[in-house]
DNA sequence: AAACGGGTCAACCGCGAGTTC
DNA sequence: AGAACTCGCGGTTGACCCGTT
């Protein structure tokens, strides 16, 4: 089943929102013929959109294995871990959440992180930024995780490729190092870390 | 009930890297 | 070798939602 645009009309780009009609074309094709190839495939599942925006709506959105909302304290700890590693690399950070798109840990740490430096009036890549995550927020977000799931954090410490569906926690063997540090524990007074999750 | 403001997130844009011809 | 095309990444924008006044 393939489509030829003929007019001008049928020619003619369509931008923003994606209909559920449009969602469910790209999927059908995706199922029949795969992904890649996205100009082609733009084209020949008839879909009046760039192949960047099909590309990006099947990746952030429409693959089986996404998922959205709630991002766990595991997560977050490892986010604020990779960001501090390898800054705003949010594909490569990506990689190590199983199912988090790079668009979202961006949303997350654009919406989340930042405005809370905004808050302290300090940039994100400031010392004083960095430090007020190594010694509050990450020993916060260790403690809940504790709480809700016992020492399991910690005691899984051991090294585990990227994209484990294990937890998240698995994927960096260093994070336990974090995680255990004497250093890491609460020293209170910046009560807005609560309000992260 | 309406207006307003802030937060969130889906989608677009520009650019650089990689690939094909 | 290099022009044209494609892909993927990170930054940014804008629409929508929800709480507050």
């Amino acid at each position: 089943m393939e489509f030829i645009p003929r007019s001008e009309e049928e020619m003619e780009l369509r931008r923003g929102a994606w209909t559920a009609e449009e969602d469910l074309v790209l999927m059908n094709y995706i199922a029949l013929h795969g992904e890649g190839r996205w100009s082609s495939l733009a084209r020949r599942a008839g879909l009046r959109r760039t192949g960047k925006s099909c590309r990006l709506r099947w990746l952030n959105y429409l693959r089986p294995d996404v998922r959205r909302g709630n991002i766990t304290p595991e997560e977050q700890l490892l986010i604020l871990e990779l960001h501090s590693r390898w800054g705003n690399r949010w594909s490569k950070i990506a990689q190590y959440l199983p199912g988090r798109t790079d668009n979202e840990i961006k949303n997350y740490w654009r919406t989340r992180v930042q405005k809370h430096a905004k808050h302290l009036h300090c940039d994100v890549h400031s010392k004083q930024f960095k430090d007020v995550l190594r010694h509050l927020w990450i020993p916060r977000l260790v403690e809940r995780i504790q709480a809700t799931s016992g020492d399991s954090v910690v005691a899984s410490a051991g090294a585990e490729a990227p994209t484990t569906c294990d937890g998240p926690m698995n994927a960096i063997p260093e994070l336990a190092q974090v995680k255990m540090s004497p250093e890491s524990s609460s020293t209170g007074g910046w009560s807005s870390v609560d309000s992260l999750g």
